[in-house]
DNA sequence: TTGTACGCGTTATCAC
DNA sequence: GTGATAACGCGTACAA
C-alpha cells in the first residue's frame, strides 16, 4: 500500500490523514480512546461528549474498520457455519433464521458449504478459522479423527446442529432424528402396517440420515419387524431419485405396504411415481416423508411427514453460540421438537 | 485483550511470544519479510529458503491472521453478495456456483439477504463494506437515490447480477428477462393464443420481475394484443399463491387461453390448481413458468418454462468481480443466455 | 535475493 | 470520566 513516510508533509488542509477514528477524535476535540468508548461502551462516556462525538461520526460518515478492530480486540464478531448444502428446504430455512438471530445481536454469518464431503468440510472449517470467526456452527456430530483433533485444539467454541445427543463434547441443537422416525413407525404400525420399505438418504457423511434409518430399524425391531433387504434403498436428494427408488422397493416380495422416505425430495418423487405407475396412495400403499416443505402439502395427494422446526434450529444455534462466545452461564444444548403431520398419503394397511 | 508490556520478560523458552509470522521467521532463521514473501510472492524467494520456511510453517501449523493481513494490505480477499432470498431455486444455484468460483480464486463469499426490502439491502451493503469486502455482487439494477449515492462514493467495485443492460454504471451479469419473456410470448402466439393472463411476481423492489412483466406486455403489444386487467395478477413466490392467482385470472371474461407465470413456484401452483379444479392442461389452458427447477419437469404434467443458466450467472459474476478487483482489462458485463423448454403444459389454442 | 523498520486503524491499560 | 500510548500481526518501501 502507499505509505506516508513524511509525517510532517503539508496536506492541503494542514491536517494529517483522511481516514479514521483519529480524525473523528481530532475534530470532536477528544482523545481516540473516547471515540472508541462511545462506540463500544457508550455508558462510560459523559452524555455531552457522547453526543458531540456521535455528531462528528455521522457527519463524517465514518465507519470503523473491522480488520483493525479485530486485530486489536482479538474478536471479529463473525460466526462461521458449514452446511452440507444451502438450497435444500430445512437448511435454507435454518440459515435464514440463523442470519436474523445473529444480525440481531450484531454478529455476521460466514457461510460455507461442504457438499457432504468430509474433507472439504475440514478445509472450509480451516478457512473460516483463518478468517477469524469467533465461533463455529456445524451440522451433525460425527467426524474424522483429524477433524475432531482440529476442533479440540481450537480456542473458539463450536456446536453441532440438526442432531441431538447429550453426550457430545460440544452442545447439540436439533431434533432427535431417530426418535422422530420411531414415532412415525409407531403411527404406521398402529395403522396395521407390517411390511415396510425405506428410501433413505445416503448415509455417507451424514449422521442425520443414518440416525433416521436406524431409528426406523430399531423401532421396527421393537415390534419384531424388519425391512427386507430388497425394500431398503439409499439415494441422493432428488425427486428423480425418489421415483427410481420407489420402483425398486416395490419389487420386493412380498411388497411393502408402507414406504418411509428419508427426506422431502425423495418423498415427493415417491408419491409422484406411485401416481405415475398406478399404485393407489394410500389405498394400496402408504408413503411418508421427512421434513415439511411447502410442496409436501401442495401435491395432489398431500404427504404425511415429520415436521421439524428448522427455523428454531437456526435461531437456537445462533443464540447458543453467541452465549458461548460471551461466556453466558453453563450453556447446554437444546432438543428441538418434531411432530408428525398426518396428511393423505397414509392409511390403513390394505386387506388382501 | 491481555497485553505484554514487558518486552524482555523471560518466557519459559526464553523466546518472546507464541503466535505469528515472527516466530516462524525466528525458527527458520530468516526475516519476517521473507516469511511474508513466501506466502504472498513465492517466486521472489530462493528455493532453499522457501522450502525451509514452508516446513517450519506447517510444522508449527501456523495460520496467518486475516485481520492483520487485511489491515496491512488494505484488502480482505472477501467478496460480498446481497440476495433477496437464499432458498429459492435460481438464487440457490447461483450462490453455489459463485462460492465455488470465488473459492477457486482464493476469495471468500460473504452472503447477506435483503428479503426484497430496499432499506434492508442498503443496511446490509453498509455492513458488508464495514467488514471490508473487496467487492460487491448485487441483484438487480434499480435502487433508491440514497443507495445509488452510497455505491458511487464507494471505492470498491460492484456489479448487478440477474439482469442485463449495457447502459448501467456498473457491469451486469444476467439474462435479459424481458427478451426471454418476449420469446415465450412469440411461442404462445405461434400456437394460436390471443387471450393471455399473467401471474407475475410482485414487482416491488424487484426489477427482474418488472422486466418480465413488461417483456410480456411489450411483446403482446407488438401483436396488437394486451392482457385485460382482471387477468393480470401479482403475488409472492409460493405455490399457494400460484393456486390462488390462477383461480383469479381464470375469472376474467373472456377467459384467457394461456397463463404466463413469473416464477417457478407460481407456475407449479398454477398447474396444480388447474388439475385440482378440473381445467385440462394444455387442452383447455396453456401454462408457462420462468426458471427451470427440478419440480418443473417432475410434475404430473411437466411444465413449459424459461431456463436460465443460473449457475453461469453465479460463476460469471464471481469471475467478473475478481477481474475488476485485480484490475484486469476493461471489464464488461455478460448477457447470460436463456432458452424456452417446451414440455406438456402448452398446446394449441382450444377451438371453441 | 534478503533484511530492517515502519505503519495499517483500532482497542485497552494505565495514570490522571 | 478522560487522555496518552503501547500493542495487535502482518505487508512492504527501502536499504543492503
Amino acid at each position: 500500500m502507499t505509505r506516508q513516510n513524511n509525517q510532517t508533509a503539508a496536506t492541503p488542509q494542514g491536517a494529517r490523514k483522511s481516514t479514521g477514528l483519529r480524525q473523528v477524535a481530532a475534530i470532536a476535540g477528544v482523545s481516540t480512546a473516547t471515540v472508541s468508548r462511545v462506540l463500544n461502551n457508550p455508558h462510560s462516556v459523559s452524555e455531552g461528549l457522547r453526543t458531540r462525538v456521535m455528531m462528528v461520526i455521522d457527519q463524517l460518515g465514518w465507519v470503523p474498520n473491522a480488520a483493525a478492530r479485530a486485530l486489536s480486540s482479538n474478536r471479529t464478531g463473525a460466526v462461521g457455519a458449514i452446511f452440507p448444502t444451502l438450497g435444500v428446504g430445512d437448511f435454507a430455512r435454518a440459515i435464514d433464521a440463523m442470519q436474523d438471530a445473529l444480525s440481531a445481536r450484531n454478529y455476521l454469518l460466514l457461510l460455507a458449504r461442504s457438499r457432504y464431503d468430509a474433507d472439504l468440510e475440514l478445509v472450509q472449517a480451516r478457512k473460516l478459522v483463518e478468517r477469524g470467526v469467533d465461533g463455529l456452527i456445524l451440522v451433525g456430530r460425527t467426524r474424522s479423527a483429524e477433524y475432531e483433533q482440529f476442533l479440540d485444539r481450537l480456542s473458539i467454541p463450536y456446536l453441532n446442529a440438526f442432531v441431538y445427543d447429550e453426550a457430545t463434547p460440544a452442545p447439540c441443537v436439533g431434533p432427535d432424528n431417530a426418535r422422530a422416525m420411531a414415532e412415525m413407525v409407531d403411527y404406521l404400525v398402529s395403522l396395521g402396517h407390517r411390511r415396510f420399505g425405506m428410501i433413505a438418504q445416503t448415509t455417507r457423511n451424514n449422521d442425520r440420515a443414518a440416525a433416521r434409518r436406524d431409528g426406523v430399524r430399531d423401532a421396527l425391531a421393537r415390534y419384531g419387524l424388519a425391512i427386507q433387504p430388497q425394500a431398503m434403498a439409499e439415494g441422493e436428494w432428488s425427486i428423480a431419485e425418489g421415483r427410481k427408488l420407489l420402483r425398486l422397493t416395490l419389487e420386493a416380495t412380498p411388497r411393502p405396504t408402507a414406504i418411509i422416505c428419508g427426506n422431502a425430495l425423495l418423498a415427493i418423487g415417491a408419491v409422484l411415481e406411485a401416481a405415475a405407475i398406478g399404485v393407489a396412495v394410500p389405498e394400496d400403499l402408504s408413503i411418508v416423508g421427512y421434513d415439511d416443505t411447502e410442496m409436501m402439502s401442495e401435491l395432489p395427494t398431500p404427504v404425511t411427514t415429520v415436521r421439524v422446526a428448522s427455523e428454531q434450529v437456526g435461531q437456537c444455534a445462533a443464540d447458543l453460540i453467541i452465549d458461548m462466545l460471551e461466556g453466558k452461564s453453563p450453556v447446554t444444548g437444546a432438543r428441538i421438537p418434531s411432530e408428525i403431520v398426518v396428511r393423505q398419503t397414509t392409511g390403513p394397511v390394505p386387506h388382501k
